[in-house]
DNA sequence: AGCCATGCACCG
DNA sequence: CGGTGCATGGCT
């Protein structure tokens, strides 16, 4: 059985907006986190290894999935977070709105997507065809 | 809940 | 000493 998550990247994940931050934040949902290793709770920020593989099959890259949760400790955070993606981030050439995908595979191995987002020109391309053609009469 | 931002430690 | 990223706080 595969599982399959996909995350669109903001601006605070590429780092465009300056933040010097090395990972991205993964949504508190049950489908997402089911993806990732169970964590132990009980400790503060705990945290595992994981390997992707790329799409052609050979290059491996290693994320951390942590989960801050200091709020249990004093502190005010409660959020997962796979760290350590600037070298991916950057050799894909990623920026805000595209998205990558992450599978399981039955295996459990894992592997990386990098989905770029649709560029303005298709998109005004597609929106041109779709609202400058219309059907005026079926022929009989 | 999710994104934005940063102090400081670390390292070349 | 400038860049990077962890760990954390702040803002919406």
């Amino acid at each position: 059985m595969t599982h399959t998550i996909s995350k669109v990247l903001s601006a605070n994940d590429t780092g465009e907006n300056g933040a010097h931050q090395a990972g991205i934040l993964i949504p508190k949902d049950k489908t997402i986190l089911s993806f990732f290793p169970a964590l132990q709770k009980q400790m503060k920020n705990p945290r595992c290894s994981l390997v992707f593989t790329d799409t052609d099959g050979v290059t491996r890259w290693k994320f951390d999935f942590i989960y801050y949760n200091n709020k249990f400790y004093g502190g005010t955070r409660n959020e997962y977070r796979l760290t350590g993606m600037t070298a991916y981030i950057r050799s894909m050439k990623l920026e805000a709105g595209d998205s990558i995908e992450l599978t399981k595979d039955e295996n459990g191995r894992l592997h990386i997507t990098a989905k770029r987002q649709q560029s303005a020109e298709e998109e005004n391309g597609v929106l041109k065809l779709s609202t400058t053609w219309k059907v005026i009469r079926i022929p009989l």
